[in-house]
RNA sequence: GCGCCCAUAGCUCAAUUGGAUAGAGCAACGGCCUUCUAAGCCGUAGGUUGCAGGUUCGAGUCCUGCUGGGCGUGCCA
């Protein structure tokens, strides 16, 4: 319908080109967007405001030249001039009603694109260290990443999603550290516990597992606990592998799935990071000073240089940030998102200069980023900022177990990342039938409870009956509620574009309000036939898009609530 | 001090990416179940979009400056 009315915008456009009304130079790209007020139509026009100043004449008098030449055409009803110049037009109830049919033809289809040409993505993100299980912090991560993720497929980008990991460094041998202690039952208020030690109960599960000689598997490795208390090796090994499954496990409740897991230790052993620094002194971006290797990233915007090599030979984390990324670039993702949480906002430039630094080719500004915001997590009034399992701080499971999958997706996926997140577990539970998730999944399953009474009441959808009558789709709210289907594509192809997940929920839950008050206005089980097959007809296309939408998010489809 | 992000109804958040009269949910109040699921609907009330300028036919959205909050500003990751 709207790309209808573009046309017809575009023919008239040259007809007044023809007449020299427009000059011939002008090229705006016209815009047709969905109105919010019905009184202004279906969809709504600027190009006469566009066009008033190169052609030198009033708005309104170019709206009306534009109407003059505008194609005869079905779909539309009625055009009318508003407010300052806009174009609104009013679509032919069989023409708004065709979207039915896309959506029942198009099925779980409907929506995606092929935009993408199937450009390799990469998504980076969670990329927790394997020191403890998961946050909400990664939980929001999890959720954007693997919607942005998914956002893609959808419109035809073929994806990887990435979880970085450092299974060597600092944080990995006090892990180590404290799991020895709790193997030889030092508790973290002893004296001789580890200064930087890890005090979460989760590490004397490790630890009697490890005692166990318990096997685990994560991500291609499987470790079998020697259950000697003296080898650190042994230990640090079986622990990185044990909090990796717990990881994975979070994530698997989660509905969360990667496809390679990198470790920040094979760059090492397979030489990318001294290929790497060798190739930046090579580029003379590099400098020693106080027994350090420098790299002047103030050449590449940077506010000060950084140090790659610390004094005592070690590098620093930047600098296997900078391979890992230029591994990325090598394996051919010309887009690559990461997902990260905002506390990590200064290594963005920092990577961006080191990669700019190799003199690769590699495009200024890559690779994009998403950055979430800090997540509170609330629970009687009070931020809650401990949990036993962890210690520290409120783990993703909690949330799950809490508050269940579908709602924690939601509510960590359908904001704005680059806003803080208050999640309030109080409202979240107690209010459970409140909840925007429920509010949307309910649209849907009374969407299959008509049905299901459909069937039942041998009145069963009869396809050819109601492609005949969809014209008879003409109540107010029936006409929002093709609208709004007719949106969905956009919708989806913009929150992708954006890399915003939140459009899609917002969208669903505009969706299933029209549905819930349709629903309450208007009987589908009529006796009339060609009155109930249209619209049973809607009722299969709003389910049909809510489920499309959900699946977007990540979200479940109940069919019954 | 400097850098990045944020500020919208009492609360949690939207706003078709610059469009017309800023919308939902929760909380409050009043209605609607003998009829397809009341986890719903209808209605009432709630706003100078932090403040002050600017650009534009048009600004919650873009620019500048303030105010307030978060994060960062390591030879930590």
């Amino acid at each position: 319908m709207k790309d209808t009315i573009i046309e017809l915008l575009h023919s008239a456009l040259d007809t007044l080109k023809t007449e020299g009304i427009v000059p011939g130079d002008v090229a705006p790209a016209i815009k047709v967007d969905a109105t919010k007020d019905k009184a202004h139509g279906d969809y709504a026009a600027n190009l006469a405001l566009m066009l008033a100043k190169p052609a030198g004449k009033p708005p309104r008098e170019i709206a009306a030249r534009l109407i003059d030449a505008l194609p005869k055409s079905d779909a539309v009803a009625k055009v009318e001039i508003a407010g300052p110049g806009f174009i609104n037009f009013f679509a032919s109830t069989a023409a708004a009603a065709e979207i039915i049919t896309r959506v029942l033809n198009d099925g779980d289809a409907f929506g995606r694109n092929d935009h993408g040409q199937g450009e390799k993505v990469q998504v980076e993100f969670v990329s927790a260290n394997p020191t403890g299980p998961l946050h909400v912090g990664h939980g929001r991560g999890a959720a954007v990443g693997d919607c942005i993720s998914r956002l893609l497929e959808a419109t035809g980008y073929n994806v990887t999603r990435e979880f970085y990991y450092n299974d060597a460094g600092v944080q990995i041998a006090n892990l180590a550290l404290s799991v020895a202690a709790r193997v030889k039952g030092l508790e973290p208020s002893d004296p001789a516990w580890p200064a930087d030690g890890y005090k979460g109960d989760y590490i004397a599960d490790v630890a009697q597992a490890y005692m166990h000689g318990e096997t685990v598997t994560a991500d291609d490795r499987e470790v079998t606990a020697s259950a000697d208390p003296d080898d650190h090796d042994a230990i640090r090994d079986f622990a990185v592998a044990y909090l990796r499954r717990e990881q994975d496990l979070d994530l698997k409740a989660f509905g969360v799935a990667f496809d390679v897991y990198f470790l920040e230790s094979s760059l090492y052993t397979d030489g990318k990071v001294e290929a790497t620094v060798k190739r930046l002194v090579e580029k003379g971006h590099t400098y020693e000073s106080d027994g350090a290797l420098w790299l002047k990233t103030t050449d590449f915007g940077d506010d000060k240089d950084r140090v790659m090599r610390k004094r005592d030979g070690h590098y620093t984390y930047f600098l296997p940030d900078v391979a890992y990324h230029f591994d990325k670039w090598q394996r051919g993702f010309t887009t690559v998102i990461d997902e990260q949480g905002a506390d990590h906002h200064s290594t963005v430039t920092r990577v961006r200069a080191g990669l700019q630094a190799l003199d690769a080719g590699i495009p200024q500004g890559w690779p994009d980023y998403v950055l979430h915001q800090m997540v509170t997590v609330m629970r009687g009034g009070e931020e809650v900022k401990l949990s036993k399992r962890a210690g520290s701080y409120v783990t993703l499971r909690d949330l799950i177990d809490e508050v269940g999958r579908d709602a924690t997706r939601y509510f960590l996926a359908a904001r704005r990342a680059d806003s803080q997140l208050t999640f309030d577990i109080d409202l979240a539970r107690s209010q459970s039938n409140d909840n925007p998730v429920y509010y949307i999944q309910y649209a849907h399953a009374r969407v299959c409870s008509v049905l299901r009474k459909a069937d039942s009441e041998d009145k069963a959808f009869d396809h050819a009956l109601a492609q005949a009558n969809l014209a008879k789709l003409s109540d107010e709210r029936e006409k929002n509620l093709l609208n709004r289907l007719a949106a969905y594509p956009e919708t989806v192809e913009r929150a992708a574009k954006s890399r915003e997940p939140q459009q899609v929920a917002q969208y669903l839950q505009d969706l299933a309000a029209e549905f819930h008050s349709y629903y309450n206005a208007v009987k589908v089980m009529v006796d009339d036939a060609e009155i109930r097959n249209p619209r049973l007809a809607l009722g299969l296309a709003v389910r049909q898009v809510i489920r499309n939408g959900l699946d977007l998010l990540g979200v479940s489809a109940p069919e019954e609530m």
